[in-house]
DNA sequence: CGGAAGATTCAATAATTACTGAAAATTGAG
DNA sequence: CTCAATTTTCAGTAATTATTGAATCTTCCG
């Protein structure tokens, strides 16, 4: 493994970051380092460079095409396979994000809504089921807000991060607009 | 294991969506049991109705407890301790989002902050130091974001998710307000 | 205090998950 | 079509992580 010093903490540190997901640390490290790769890399520089078998690395791959965070290329007069990430990164905060709602809180809405079809047995199953019917009204608000957010393009999207601290006065602001009066002209800055 | 078949459904289902992070499924177990539960449990009753030892209930619940999301409660009498989850399952989703950021997010950061300070030796090292510097603004920018966010109270945080679609809307009126010239009184319910 | 109820620790082992090398399958150039 | 390059699969093994029961520690009642 001779990354350069740099990349080598990147690689390892993703390595780690992902064991604590579900995500192998094998499949963290080669995604941390086709992450910062200036060009797309095969399998077996990756094995080369990581140390990893090439099984290893075949398999980390798949994986990753199943989340659909590498894209695949190839070089002319070569047969060999590249892969890279995509240059712009919020495609790939996105698409972590629609995997990752695809994958663990679908299931979860799904599980909810069937288990809320049943009647309640007694008084526990009641309030069992109304526990459950809080956190499924939960997920819906937060996932419904995602998938409208999901809609923007980054540069609305990261206009709207930036708010932030400034949310509430937007919130006040949509207030008296539903009310149906504006206020002073005097905005603050908004 | 006597459960409700709800319930156990619902436990079951944590237990293995558990898996899925780094959480193992004992606590995701314990954890789902907890939430459904009308009253606090005890150690024993959770071990109980889990089927998992003792001691594997009393590491599950230190690592529950390590997450701040249980609340530890004695009744009268009684000199066991009873586990229990917030009530306002708000607080919930807040304490998880905190505590992953510690652990996780804010280690990548000191990490990425340390890497981006030396001099790259060469290309290859300046192009890797140029996308962590992209990964590094971006998660300041989100964490920013959910920094304020974390600060509205229930009813403002709900509003704001449920504004979701309208977000765009809002995006323009700000951008009409910072222009600092109302437009017609049109307006659309924002 | 003494001791029993309760909680925690920890070394042993069970279960799961990761990794490998050899073999098989696939691909594409000639 | 053939064959060599490349990728994938998979059964075996290594490594890690989860779980347990016995031992230890803590607490607090009498």
């Amino acid at each position: 493994m001779t990354l350069p010093p740099i990349t080598q903490t990147f690689v390892l540190h993703f390595g780690e970051m992902g064991s604590r997901w579900g995500i192998n640390r094998t499949v963290g490290q080669i995604y941390a380092l086709l992450f910062l790769s200036p060009q797309p890399l095969n399998a077996d520089q990756i094995a080369e460079s990581l140390g990893f078998s090439r099984s290893n690395v075949s398999m980390g791959l798949k994986e990753l095409e199943s989340w659909r965070l590498v894209q695949l290329q190839h070089a002319p007069g070569d047969r060999r396979e590249y892969f890279s990430t995509p240059d712009d990164i919020w495609t790939i905060v996105r698409t972590l994000a629609e995997e990752r709602k695809r994958r663990e809180v679908d299931p979860t809405l799904t599980m909810l809504r069937a288990v809320l079809m049943d009647t309640p047995a007694n008084n526990a199953e009641r309030h069992a089921q109304a526990r459950m019917t809080e956190m499924h009204d939960l997920i819906e608000l937060l996932t419904g807000w995602f998938d409208d957010v999901e809609q923007l393009d980054n540069d609305a999207l990261i206009q709207l991060l930036n708010l932030g601290s400034k949310v509430r006065k937007v919130l006040q602001l949509k207030e008296r607009i539903k009310v149906g009066a504006f206020g002073k002209k005097k905005s603050k800055r908004a």
